[in-house]
This record gives C-alpha cells, structure tokens and sequence, in this order.
DNA sequence: ACTAGTGTTATATGTATATAATACACTAAT
DNA sequence: ATTAGTGTATTATATACATATAACACTAGT
C-alpha cells in the first residue's frame, strides 16, 4: 500500500480498512487478522496498526476480543451509515471545492463525465 | 479560517491561496499581502506562513521580490495549468474513492445529483 | 499447568510540524 | 543617511507521528 505523506498512516490504514468492510471484502461478523499479521501486511509498525484498529474500535465499526481477535460489526445499521458518510463526504467535499474553484453545477457534470469516459 | 488536524497547515493556506488566485480574488500581477499580514490574517506564526509562501513561489504560483513584496505570477498558462491541475485532481479522487466504495458510475452522477439539489 | 496466539501497554529515538523570539538583508521613500 | 516595511534565516521549544524493542494480560487448545 502507498502512503499519502501529508496525512498520518493510521488514518490511511483505517480508510482503507472501512472500505474493505463497505464493499465486504470484509464481510459483518467476519474475524480480521491479527494486530501483528496486519502490521506486517501494511507494512507498519505494531504500535501504529494497533492505533488503528483502537480507533476503528472507538468508532465502532469493529469489536475487540483480548486473547482472541477483533472482529467487523454486525450491527447493520452501523455498516449502512458508514457507507452513507464516507459517500457523503466525498461528494460535499467534491462539491464544496468544485464551487471554491468557480465552477458551475453543469460544468461539475461534464467534468465527471468526461472523467468517467476514460 | 478553520484548519483540519490532520493536514499541515501550511499546505491548507497555500490551497486557500490557490483557491483565490484562481477565481481571481487575487488577479493575476497583483501585489499580495506581506508574510507578516498574512500571518496575522491567517492566525498562523510568522515562520508557517513563510513556508506556505516559499513553497508557493518554488511551484511558480507566486514570485517575490526581496524588500518589496510578493506577486501572483503573470504567466497565465501557469494560471490555467494550475486550475486544470486542481480541479482534475478533485475528480480523479471522487471517482476512484466512489469506485473503491463500490459505487457505479450511474449512482455517481445520481449522488452527484442529489447533492447539488440540496 | 503449559503454550501459542491474541490484544495491550510502555520506553526510547528520530522526524516533521508549528510556535516563539530574534536577528539579518534588501528596497523605497524621506 | 535614516527609517519603515519588505522577505529571509536561525535557534529553541513543544507536540504529533512512526518506529524499534520489550514487556504485560488474556484466551483457547493441548
């Protein structure tokens, strides 16, 4: 995985991990691997996978076992709104910039267009 | 102006800075204010808005003159690649971070859509 | 009981960012 | 020449991030 400089790995690794779990590559319920198998993977280190997966714990999106392992949420409704708010920021940032920029709504349009015609 | 913790701040006043030298709050020759000003407008140390500006200057956006002050660039190609640069930024990422959430292109547009209504 | 595999915590080190305070270097107007 | 206003540079301090290394705490299987 390549990291962004400008922003702290644990936020990429968390983002990427909820987005594993969005498209369920991780599916609900699902055991994921180990804090030590996952540093390895994201090539990081301990300290830094485990703030990751506290955070993503804090957050709710998985729930921890001591001794045993950490799993995704099952709560549905939980799944649901985290798909809903990271759509939902990307397109209000999206927006938001476009406008910053001087854009207009129908030159946003074209521009995703032409963007998705590649 | 309101920072994000996770993005040095540095690099959020030179996108502010962008922002309006390419709606051309700030024209195009026009005489900027000085890093001291600035500062202070910003609520930002002397020595952050320095860096901000420098690295403004070695991307060619702006250029200084010692003793004088410093001047949104001339070159309006710089100006149009830089508008291009930005805005083709914002849409590569809104697009392949709305792929990787697993959205198609028709929910896309449709989400764009419902944004842009509110 | 032991052990291997979990999550969790702690200490030390290096780097980047941001601040604070101070000084230096140059330019234009007086 | 002096001065006020520019950009520029230096040093010190604090904080956040990431790493390296080591240890502690818990669980399940043997």
């Amino acid at each position: 995985m390549k990291y962004n400089t400008t922003v702290p790995i644990y936020l990429q690794i968390m983002d990427r991990i909820k987005k594993d779990i969005v498209t369920e590559v991780l599916p609900k319920g699902e055991r994921i691997s180990s804090v030590r198998v996952l540093a390895e993977q994201f090539e990081v280190n301990l300290n830094t996978m485990q703030r990751a997966c506290s955070e993503l714990e804090r957050e709710g999106v998985i729930f921890t076992q001591r001794g045993v392992g950490s799993f995704v949420t099952n709560d549905e409704a939980v799944l649901n709104a985290l798909k809903e708010k990271m759509s939902g920021s990307l397109v209000k940032t999206f927006v938001s910039e476009m406008k910053e920029l001087g854009y207009s709504e129908n030159e946003m349009y074209e521009i995703l267009k032409k963007e998705l015609k590649k």
